[in-house]
Order: C-alpha cells, then structure tokens, then sequence
DNA sequence: CTGTTAGCGCCTTCAT
DNA sequence: ATGAAGGCGCTAACAG
C-alpha cells in the first residue's frame, strides 16, 4: 500500500531546482521573480497539482481565510438568504463561512465563539446575538472584525447593516390602518433587540398618527425562537384574551403560524382577521398565501457585510476601528392578499 | 495604545514554573501529569483565558476539527433541515462547518473543493454534487472522508445516507392513481443523478403495476436548479403540450412551482390537477398549502453523515475504506389536502 | 532576482 | 513526572 503524503512546497522547490523561498514568493504573486523561474515553477505546481497548505499559511501569517455566519437557525428562510449573500460574495474573495446556529442560546453562543476564536476566524457576522458584552469583549480583545446584521445595539460597538425598521414598522401598521382596521394586534416587541423595538416603534406611530389608542394589551412579546411554532402558540392565546380584526407579527413566520392558529379556531383569512409580516421570505409569495408583508433586500445585505468585513480584515490600518459603520436599507411595502380590501 | 498579543502556550507555561510541553499535556488531558501541576496550569489557563491556537495544533496534528457541508443551495429548505442534524451533532463533538453553495455548478464545486483542501478539512458531507469522478480523486488522494447524502453513485465510491427514492416514487404515484389518475406528469428524472432515476422507476413501476401506460410525454426532466421558478417554468411549458390531471413532482419546490403555474392557467388545485411532492419541507404543512409529499427525515440524516465521518476520522485505522456504508432511511407518505379525493 | 535563516504556536519523541 | 529539542509547512526579513 502506497504512502500517499501531502505534497509540501519544499518538494516543488527541489523540482524546481530553487528554494522554497522561490516558490512561496511565485505562490503569492509577488513580484521580484524572474519571469522564467515564475513560469517553470507555475508549471510544476500545476503539473504534479501541488496545493498550498492553507493551515501552515494562516499560522505563520497570523490570518485565515474563514469567516463565520451567527444565526438563530439556518432554517429559517430569511437567514439563509442573508447567508447567500454573504457566501457568494465571500467566495468572491476567498474566503469560506463557517455557519453557527445558537438557537439564540447563550451557552450555544458562547461554545461557538470559543470554537472561531480559536480557528482564528477573519471576520465573524452576527444576524443573532445575545447582547452578552463578555463575548463581544473577548471578539475585540482578539481583534476579530464583527458586523451584525438586522441588529443593532446601543451599548455594543460594531458595524451594522439594517434596514430601517421604524419605518417597517410603520409601513406595516398603517397599511392596516388605511384597510380601516382599528383594533390591530402585534406580536413583537420585548426589551432586548433593538430592532423589535424599532418595529414596534413604528407600530405605536402609526396608530398614534391615525389617532388610535394604543392597547397594551394587543402586544404580545415573543419569547423564544422566531419560528413557526411561536406563532402559533402565541396567537391561540390572544385569540382567547382579545378581540381584534388584524395582526402585524414581527416577522413572516411568526405570521404564517398566527394564520394557521387564526384559520384553526375558524377565522377566515383576510375576511376576519388581515395579517401582514416581516421579511418577505420567499413563500410568502406563494399563490395560496400571498402574505403581505416588508421586504427587506436580504440577499444585498448578506453580500454588504462581506464588503465591510473585508474592508477592515484587508484595508489600510489606519485605526479607524472607532468609526463603526450604519448601513440603512430601505424597507418596502409588499402588498398581497392577506389583508383583503378596505372594510366597513 | 496597547499591544493585544495572543497569549501562547509558553507564557502559560512561565506562569505556572513549566515547560510548554506540561501545559500541553494538561490541554490534552494526557496521563503522567502530577496532579497538582495539573491544577495548578488549569486554574491559570482559567485565569488568563487562554485558548489554545487551532491552527498551530491542526498543523502539527496534521487535523482540523472542520467539516464541509456541501450543498446546491442552501436556500433549499430540505437541504437546510439536513445542515441542522449536522451541525447539531458536529457541535456536540466539537467540530464546525463549512457551507459551500454550489448551484450545480462545477466549477464552483471545484473551486470549494479546492479549498477546502487546502484548509485539510477533516470530512466533506456532499448533499449536491456533479458527479465529475476527478474530484473525488483528488479528496480520496488527500485522504479524507465523505459521504453523500441523497445522493448515491454507481461509479463513485463512498458512504451515503439515503431514503429509498425508489419507494418514495412509487408512493407517491400509487396514491395518485387510486385517486383515480390515469394522466399523471413526472417533473423528474434525467440521467445524472441516481436519486432521481429511482423517484421515476418507482413512478414506472407503479403506474405498470396498475396496467397504466408509460407515455414519455408526461415526463419531463428537470434541468438547473431544483428551485421554485425552474418548477414553474417546465408546467408553463408541459401544461401547453399535454393534458393530464396529476402531476408528481421530485421535490417540494418544483411541486409548489408546478402549482404556481397551474393557477395561473386557470388550473384549480386539486380540483383539476393533483399534486404530489417530495421531502416534505415545513412549509408543504401550511394550511393554505398543504401539500400531499414524501417525508424523508432530513434533520436525522444529516445527524447520519455525522456519525459516519466521526467514525471515518477518529476510528480504528484497520483500513475499512472500502467497505462503505449505506444507511437507507425509510420514505413514508404524507397525505394532505392537494391531491382531493377520488374522481370518476 | 534568489537563497538563508528564523520563526508562527503547538505537539511529540527522547532523555532525564 | 517533566524538560529539551525538533519539526509540522509556510512566509518574511535580510543578505547577497
């Protein structure tokens, strides 16, 4: 049974009667080469398909080309696009994605972070965050570069690509409004993400502009995973507790699940009850759904973080660490039949 | 400004009065380590919140704890489900993934192979891929483990979780023609990928089995992705050429694009066209949609392919490589609302 | 233009 | 039970 070893770049050097000194230079285009040694040494490399370490590289040069995408669940639709984006752009470049699902666990969190710092990961993408200082203290202390992505946080430093949700938000609840829709119900909120309670935001705005009372009682904050399930849990219980004529659910699949919860205990969709989300995920669009929803451009925002992470792994070193950057997207309006037509 | 250096190994080791080679026994949970020394450096290495570099020990090691998750999209619900089983159980052992979206593209598969070479990965699960044998050569020439999830080669050797597509198909079918169907498409097939060819023999078989004539017509073979519009487009096409009252779809995504494309020509579901997917994605269970599929335990599978290349990397080295593996999951029939019932 | 030297941070014999 | 030495494969000064 044949050995087979890993070609090294030493082999190539001898093959190419120079030092390995020679060949790393050719490797990484560099120039000061000789176009003939340059040309024989391609060659050889390409002919005995020679593959530089990638490991040994990141250790002497004290970088990698890995970065890594923190999310709640790939599962869920809206992450996953973001996820492309930021993929195919970083393929673009180079550069390879580890993805992290927490479950939006701390512990979850915090075993992947240790796990990256420790691979040395380039860039780290956040579109799920706990807001655990701690673990952002140990990212900086590594001097890791970070964005977060449809998140923002006030006390947390670091760059963040958003839309903007208060307008989403807003969007969202005066589209119901305009239905003649006075008694709206919102599944959102909550104290720790900044962008919830933007929406929010824009939720209270605009029944305050249309000179609706807002109702404490309507909101209903979202505890646990922002999935399917959730939503429909959370609905059956408002559908005993309130009367109401509409919902704006924090994102499409809290939305999808309050349908469901909504058609089980016999409401009719848009007749009795008008739903709009959040995110415009790719089945919303669906003949037989057609949820109205916001878009948010998630594919554009995956691909933006890459940029910005480039900038500060590859740019000039100027310290410019303290100039975090806002990238705002604008959100759009994405009318369907989930909200019927104007009533009453 | 401050210096933030990494701390290494051997600074550990001059604040605990040690050698380096002490300190990375303990790191290592090595034996013949006096106890009290072996307190002593964890409680520092606690202290100090020291994190042992992954690339340096991967390079003397010669391994990374790094998996490849190989994919089409990752987009595709199905394909996400099964990235969530492995990533689950690649945490719980320590190892993180890499996604690599390849469209079906082979040169985009070629160049995220090559990367992931580079890097050493430790074992690359394929959910997608081309089939182009000179790459397989080249993962094999680097020794390093892989298994095929979905997917099965005749020609290509490896280990592989799998459903039996062959049943899945001719369930699917079957239900179809007790409904009363005669006239059923095949949104399936082609030659390349051997999942597909079984899908269509079990829609053969079971339209023989109850004396219904093949007609080449009904199928029709899906090129490019496996993606919404490319289902939407082929019935835009098919439902031109031919008349038929069912149809059975490879996968959920082109069954809910066939659908699309059904309404939009004035087709009503079930009513006039019954449709059947395949993989049971959440999204089929949506009230308003409720598509009838085949259910394949995707987040299981991808657990599988876990514990196949765990096996593979930690194992006995008793070379058992050619003895490869086919784990074969069980399809089952998930009947909803979008095939009706039975007609004439 | 090219070779030599010296590590990157860690693990692993081989002595002691 | 511990330390010293050597090396994983590569890059980066520094000479020449």
């Amino acid at each position: 049974m044949e050995k087979k070893e890993r070609l090294t770049i030493k082999q190539i050097a001898r093959l190419a009667n120079v030092s390995d000194s020679t060949v790393s230079r050719v490797l990484n285009n560099q120039p000061d080469v000789n176009e003939n040694t340059r040309q024989r040494i391609q060659e050889i490399v390409k002919r005995v398909g020679y593959r530089p370490d990638a490991i040994a590289r990141s250790l002497v040069t004290g970088q990698s080309k890995t970065l890594a995408f923190v999310t709640e669940d790939i599962r869920n639709p809206f992450f996953a696009e973001v996820a492309r984006g930021l993929e195919d752009a970083a393929a673009e470049y180079g550069y390879q994605i580890i993805y992290c699902s927490t479950d939006s666990n701390v512990d979850k969190e915090k075993m992947y972070i240790d796990m990256l710092l420790a691979y040395r990961v380039a860039g780290i993408v956040f579109t799920s965050f706990s807001g655990n200082q701690a673990i952002i203290n140990e990212i900086i202390k590594c001097n890791i570069p970070y964005v977060f992505v449809n998140r923002y946080y006030n006390e947390i430093p670091g760059d963040c690509v958003l839309i903007d949700n208060y307008r989403g938000g807003y969007l969202a609840t005066q589209h119901l409004i305009k239905l003649g829709h006075k008694r709206i119900v919102h599944l959102g909120g909550g104290s720790v993400s900044f962008t919830r309670l933007e929406r929010k935001r824009g939720y209270e705005q605009a029944l305050k502009d249309a000179g609706i009372k807002y109702n404490e009682k309507l909101v209903k904050t979202i505890k646990g995973t922002l999935k399917y399930n959730t939503g429909y849990e959370i609905t059956k219980e408002i559908l005993k507790e309130e009367k109401f004529t509409a919902i704006f659910a924090l994102n499409d699949l809290i939305a999808l699940g309050a349908w469901a919860a909504c058609l089980e205990e016999g409401k009719k969709i848009p007749e009795d009850i008008a739903i709009v989300g959040f995110d415009n995920i790719d089945f919303t669009a669906f003949p037989t759904v057609a949820l109205t929803t916001i878009n948010q451009p998630r594919y554009e925002m995956g691909r933006k973080c890459m940029e910005i992470l480039k900038e500060r792994i590859e740019g000039s070193s100027t310290d410019n660490a303290e100039k975090f950057k806002k990238i705002i997207f604008t959100p759009e309006l994405v009318i369907r039949k989930s909200c019927g037509f104007y009533r009453k």
